[in-house]
DNA sequence: CAGTGGTCTAGACCACTCA
DNA sequence: GAGTGGTCTAGACCACTGG
């Protein structure tokens, strides 16, 4: 046996997904039936589908079926921002400015495997005061038309899945304390600031963003939890 | 049914370990000898162990049995300390200098839900350069001889769970940019440093140790993985 | 009410570890 | 070779959801 059954069963329905034979929000069959097409029992095609839940690849709700994951504004913002307020709530950027050009990759943006990439440059705020200053490249055959979308949405991963279909999975950050240089658009010189470099994958493990973040932490705080 | 099977074999067994029947390292019975000492089949209780491996308190190794996670230094490095190199390997702390003092919460150590704490303050170094400041406060009653015990393990979380049976289960991290102050021991006033302060909780889930460090990032990188 | 996931059982065979 | 966890099956009943 060189891979478990309910490890093929479990590739197989990911591949439909990344394939695009089942969209964000599709139904998939009950454990009998996607257990019968595959050839297995109930209770495999069941270990499957709770390790693609485990992946963040489904969702399972008893009395009503298994569902693929839909990227939700709230998902986003609870998942893949961590700025929290001293009371522990998410804090809730608006955008002030965003700018998406299209250019070609340079040696820095080579992870991405693409000659050309899209550069968005937005600055957000927090509760009325600019904090937030990120500059997110992608890979420019991913998302084509994305410069017609201005103004982006707020959450970007939600764009990214709703209208390109990819689908963030994971994402690796480097957390890392600089100074505001002159002409900073956050804070004054010498104010300290905490970098975030992100590298994002898709559900396939393509990496598909890189990001370079900027964040007062004057007022709020980035939150982890280790286990 | 108030709780499912699995879940009860679960707390009883975590129970037997924070309750210290089963100390660190000691084996479980296997699969079919717990499930009839709990009343229930061999699959009820190999999902109970399949949580509790989850969950970090055992591992499961084939062909050799199920037994309670020790924190080993590696662990410790891996799991609750996040500095890395540019190249993605762990940062390696050497201690620099190091006091413990005993002494009565003040107010902000409310939570430890203790009347007397230590603090400990240690300043540590990576590759010979200062790069760590850290003020560590623990209930004074759940560590008793800590003082006598210095100097302390480099890595503390397998003291805590060597000597005193308490183990780490959790860590709530808040990080934020600030910058150094005059005659702060890691770096020239105006530096940004990282600062996170850390509640840490052992299994039972009382939080146990409150941290606040301070990191020169400048050769190094707070490394996270969001999913 | 029909259909779904959640729990539980009893049994089988395989793969790995170690004496 | 004995003992362990890993996989898989077939079947049962329960709990929840929604028409």
């Amino acid at each position: 046996m060189p891979q478990p059954l309910y490890r093929q069963v479990y590739d197989t329905v990911l591949a439909r997904i990344t394939g695009g034979d089942l969209r964000a929000g599709a139904m998939l069959p009950n454990e009998f039936d996607l257990g019968a097409e595959m050839g297995v029992s109930q209770g495999t095609a069941r270990k499957a589908l709770i390790e693609l839940e485990r992946a963040g690849v489904v969702e399972r709700r008893q009395g009503r079926g298994t569902f693929v994951t839909t990227t939700t504004e709230d998902r986003a913002l609870f998942h893949f921002f961590r700025l929290r307020h001293p009371d522990g709530t998410p804090a809730i950027p608006e955008p002030l400015s965003e700018s998406v050009i299209r250019r070609r990759a340079r040696a820095e943006d080579r992870p991405l495997d693409s000659a050309h990439v899209f550069e968005i440059t937005r600055i957000r705020a927090i509760e009325g005061r600019p904090a937030m200053h990120e500059r997110i490249v992608v890979p420019a055959e991913l998302f084509p038309g994305l410069p017609d979308r201005t103004p982006l949405s707020n959450a970007l991963y939600v764009l990214y899945e709703g209208a390109y279909g990819i689908r963030i999975a994971r994402a690796d950050e480097t957390l890392r304390a600089v100074t505001a240089e002159e002409g900073d658009p956050l804070a004054s010189p010498g104010s300290p600031l905490l970098e975030v470099q992100r590298k994002a994958h898709a559900l396939t493990g393509r990496l598909v963003e890189m990001r370079w973040s900027q964040y007062d932490t004057a007022r709020t705080g980035y939150a982890v939890t280790l286990t």
